[in-house]
DNA sequence: AACAGTCTCAACCGCCTCGAG
DNA sequence: TCTCGAGGCGGTTGAGACTGT
């Protein structure tokens, strides 16, 4: 008997690592106000670090690692929370699709959110957005079994087995017409079941979550509406030496230089260059199997993988052998193209994702009601 | 009003990485 | 070179909030 538990107990700690966070009346659970408080107290006196110790010195009941924890996904002061732009989406979804589950480097590239908020953004919302859309979340390229994301019929395999109900649950939703290119979120944004208008208040409730997406619907819909004009627009303007097939090649900070001079067209022709989300407003004929709130286009988006590759452990040469294709990528971080590190490609892709972040009032604040 | 089902996200778990000694 | 521990990371869980019936 005694020798039986000797050789549990010796494979128990060969098998598994002693919890580092081990101890009599540690408490654990969510945080109280008074805790949080102790916690930034302390580490505003005394500075980060030395996480084992700050339990004891702050007088708290927890392992150092929930403090660091506690600390570093809610009560850092620098963290961003609540609403995800339509752009730090698309730059979500994006490193996915080159990164995979990195949600650290992929938190990096989205200044004051934190990984874990990230992570559950995108199992709790963006996943399933994909999913909707007929992209694989793990892949990003479109299911296999389906012909017309429009009516997504892998959503019949996520029906009543599925833990997941979100999607029966839309369906029951109202429907309205919206624009091609607006998402599956326009169905239920700003109505609630009866059709009147739902407003926002002050607790998180259920409601407000939805309501979360409701920015980038609302741009979807601002841009969508006016893409057939735009369109117009641009072949009238350009008298045919610009259409919207044409391929721009500057660079998005050449174009930003050169802004005083250049029509809004021209300018949201480049923007849609970098970003699948207008793109697919301009050219709807590339939208045509385009349902989800994110308006990636998967000709585009393919693309993009194709030059961005997936796995940074096994995509060096593939990273090297491709110029990426896209100056987007490359120039406005003034990166060499023959980079191979995995370093440099996250400073291309933070290039980028800054760009991105940086011009995103500029977007919003666009005047399509002038073209 | 009550209950069951569902969703969200803060927090936890356990493994990994890396630097100090 | 090896060991150890702090911190980092990604996956998972479960409490609480919300919706539908």
């Amino acid at each position: 008997m005694n020798f039986s538990i000797l050789i549990l107990v010796s494979y128990i700690s060969k098998m598994s690592r002693k919890p580092c966070c081990v101890g009599e009346g540690l408490k654990k659970g969510a945080w109280t106000t008074e805790e949080d408080k102790k916690l930034i107290s302390y580490i505003h006196e005394h500075g980060e670090g030395g996480w084992r110790d700050i339990p004891q010195k702050a007088g708290l009941k927890r392992c150092g690692k929930s403090c660091r924890l506690r600390w570093t996904n809610y009560l850092k002061p620098e963290i961003k929370r609540g609403e995800f732009s339509s752009e730090e989406e698309q730059i979500i979804i994006m490193l996915h699709a080159s990164r995979g589950n990195k949600w650290s480097v992929i938190a990096r590239h989205l200044p004051r959110r934190t990984d874990n908020e990230i992570k559950n953004y995108w199992n709790t919302h963006l996943k399933k957005r994909l999913i909707e859309q007929g992209t694989d979340p793990v892949t990003h390229k479109p299911l296999a079994s389906n012909t017309n994301p429009t009516v997504p019929e892998n959503l019949h395999s996520l029906d009543a087995s599925s833990s997941d109900k979100q999607y029966s649950r839309s369906s029951s939703m109202p429907t309205m017409s919206c624009p091609p290119s607006s998402g599956f979120n326009t169905v239920f944004e700003n109505t609630s079941k009866d059709g009147t208008p739902v407003h926002e208040d002050d607790s998180l409730s259920r409601k407000k979550r939805f309501k979360k997406s409701s920015s980038t619907s609302r741009l979807l819909n601002k841009v969508a509406a006016k893409a057939t004009s735009m369109k117009e627009a641009l072949s009238a303007s350009m008298e045919g030496s610009l259409n919207a097939n044409t391929s721009f090649s500057n660079s998005f900070s050449e174009q930003i230089r050169n802004e005083e001079d250049s029509s809004n067209a021209s300018l949201i022709n480049t923007l849609a260059e970098f970003d699948p989300f207008l793109q697919t407003t301009l050219y709807p004929e590339h939208e045509v199997n385009t349902t989800s709130d994110l308006g990636i286009d998967q000709d585009y988006f393919s693309h993009f993988l194709e030059n961005f590759g997936r796995d940074d452990d096994h995509n060096e040469e593939h990273y090297m052998n491709h110029n990426y294709g896209h100056d987007l990528l490359m120039s406005d971080v003034s990166q060499e193209v023959s980079s191979t590190s995995v370093d440099d490609q996250d400073n291309t892709i933070e290039g980028w994702s800054n760009y991105l972040l940086d011009h995103a009032d500029f977007i919003h604040d666009m005047d399509y009601d002038s073209l």
